[in-house]
DNA sequence: TAAAATCGATTACAGTTGTAAACTATAAAT
DNA sequence: ATTTATAGTTTACAACTGTAATCGATTTTA
């Protein structure tokens, strides 16, 4: 995989490449379809996304008469990656841990996830590494002051 | 608790709170300074930021003779979820679980980390559900189709 | 083949965000 | 009491977003 520039993708534009990623091939009017009944869009709005998403590259066009099939360019995984790695641009390192553990509290799951995220933080326990450095910068995070630990306050 | 809007916060107004979060009481100095570093934002920059928050209700203001003391108005648990809750508008609430599983697979964790990960997890086995209900609509998500599950090709 | 429908492209436009200078009022210093 | 330094407020402005109408080309239909 080359490491080429990834532009955003915002929350409209987002809605469009999940029906792009579900369906995998699609006419601009079954975007449209699928998107007018969820987020009551006109037709001319999702097109100004699918626009969008063709300028920026996120999306291959495929000309078939006056038409374009569309398919994705960037895959859901990736994407996806970049959305999560955004979670944790607005916290402490040492309090990625806490906010996972957040996030399962808050969560509905079922019996097959708890087994998957057992199974996760089993492979984990190997590379786990004792204390975890502060990244913030002084006045951003109360790491270290006090008592020297504890993001969490 | 009641139920107020909570406007939203963006990413540059977010390095101001952090700001407040961590120093409880401060003024713009402190927070332009802050920020010069991180940021390299000119003072102004700060300013513009910081009078936005305010206007938003994010941030109280005291003042004593011609400046203002800063607080912060909202806490910072409550726009943590609700940065975190950003995360899960754009997946099918059958993916949560694998999605998160995904975070700590990437996350670096300490071992104390992996601990209290197990106690949440321990404690979410009470209210597992046996099958989490597909909140898509059609043509943007494969549950149902094929093999009626699994969201996570 | 002329009319109607459709698709993509262009244009529009207000609100948000990032970035910052200019302005104004007040406090501190001389 | 002036001058100077500050702090907060106003104004600026381009890029990005959300939302959509209109236009021009082409295809389908009558």
């Amino acid at each position: 995989m080359s490491n080429e520039e990834k532009p955003e993708i915002t929350d409209s534009e987002w809605e469009v490449m999940r029906v792009v990623w579900t369906l995998k091939e699609v006419t601009s009017k079954e975007i449209s379809k699928v998107l007018e009944d969820k987020k009551e869009w006109k037709p001319a709005t999702t097109k100004t996304f699918i626009g969008r998403l063709v300028k920026k590259g996120m999306l291959h066009t495929e000309k078939t008469g006056n038409r374009f099939i569309y398919t994705a360019a960037v895959n859901e995984e990736e994407s996806l990656k970049t959305l999560k790695s955004g979670l944790f641009t607005h916290i402490c390192s040492r309090a990625v841990g806490k906010t996972i553990a957040d996030l399962i509290a808050e969560a509905t799951l079922s019996h097959d996830d708890i087994a998957l995220l057992g199974e996760a933080l089993q492979k984990k326990k190997k590379d786990a590494v004792e204390e975890i450095a502060c990244n913030c910068v002084p006045g951003q995070c109360n790491c270290k002051k006090d008592h020297g630990m504890d993001c969490r306050h």
